[in-house]
DNA sequence: TAATAAAATGAGTGAGTACTCACTATCATT
DNA sequence: AATGATAGTGAGTACTCACTCATTTTATTA
């Protein structure tokens, strides 16, 4: 279970080490089953020290997901997005989604073990679904209507889809890639990542209609 | 918040109302944050009652998970699933698409309390992913392979699309939409559910290409 | 080096939990 | 009505966990 790199955002060496611990024993257990005995030892600390830190065990939660949050929408999505858009001047669109597309799924595999807690608190709590969608739905949206215009504009997007639309197929798509090579992994072969991204680019760019219909 | 209706399973009256309640409980926090004493409460019953049906906590989820994958995937899921792929006959894709797509959101919006502790706990857990699998996803894909190979034949599926890909892209469309619906419902105005639902099929049917792509 | 401050410790605490069990109420059978 | 069986109860028990705090260790400064 790989672990995301908290260095260089500030925080005492202490600090780091139990939200790296805590996202640990959060994401093998999920938040309450998780006990701060077990966050303190897996961080080579005493269970006092993460009170010196931490006000309560909630507020470790809070902290991965201002970490989370910060690493996704500063970082790792805003950049990585903005980066592969902006160099999409000149390539086709279908190689601008395939490099897209490949860097999510690395992502994910990045931030898999955080991802899943934050998934299962978004499922009950709304004050963490708001702070997703403020902090990198929204965020992410002004970049995305900015390629959008741009694609259109070149005539490689149909001008009848606005942006929400896009981001929905290309997520919906990628949502359930992940969650079949996450979940699922060991009961489709499949093939070949490769393969797999370049069909399921296929089928956003030209849909699954046959000639009759 | 809705609860399934579980009579008519052969269980004893209070059996059903432990289980209804702890369904309702168990969705509202999730598994570990659930008590007993809050389900038992709930349910009309003593403590001590809960625990002569089931052993322990645990089982009482066990319970559960056995009830909704059995009822999700007998009735719900694949006699629904038949109903409405074994009508397509004589119609287009596009309307067998739009009324199977309308009757899962109808089916999330109903058995979405379970649903919700059963994502948290395939997040979690190996054994619940394979009884999904081999109860729900294994199952389906023999109808769905049946529906393919009906529309490939009559031209209106690429025929170059493998079943298994033509179940992700509907199935991711169909998440990202619910997703939205049950978790940002407030977020968008999304002004008409039947429009928003046209606009995907239009996607899954023909892409988001331009002439220009 | 001594004095002071800051950081870290971990045994201890009390609230709360899953689960037990001795007991009671209900019901069927003779 | 008496007997036995079954279902239901809820106070009690053993235990766990988040959090505290008096004490010790480490860092800082004079």
């Amino acid at each position: 279970m790989d672990i995301p790199d908290l260095s260089g955002l500030g925080l005492a060496e202490k600090e780091q080490k139990i939200l790296e611990s805590a996202i640990h024993v959060f994401s093998e257990k999920g938040f309450s089953a998780a006990t701060t005995s077990e966050i303190a030892k897996n961080a080579g600390v005493a269970e006092g020290t993460i009170f010196r830190y931490f006000k309560t065990k909630k507020d470790i939660l809070r902290g991965i997901l201002v970490q989370t949050i910060n690493i996704m929408s500063g970082k790792v999505v805003i950049e990585a997005v903005e980066k592969i858009l902006n160099d999409s001047e000149g390539k086709e669109l279908r190689v601008v989604l395939k490099e897209f597309i490949h860097d999510r799924i690395k992502l994910v595999d990045h931030i898999f073990p955080m991802a899943r807690v934050i998934i299962t608190e978004a499922l009950f709590h709304e004050d963490v679904r708001e702070a997703i969608y403020q902090n990198i739905i929204a965020r992410v949206m002004i970049t995305i209507r900015r390629f959008h215009k741009q694609m259109v504009e070149r005539g490689l997007i149909r001008s009848d889809i606005e942006p929400e639309l896009l981001i929905k197929t290309i997520l919906g798509n990628l949502v359930v890639l992940i969650a079949q090579r996450k979940l699922f992994g060991d009961k489709f072969e499949l093939d070949d990542i490769d393969k797999e991204v370049d069909k399921i680019i296929d089928v956003i760019l030209y849909g699954i209609a046959g000639d009759k219909e």
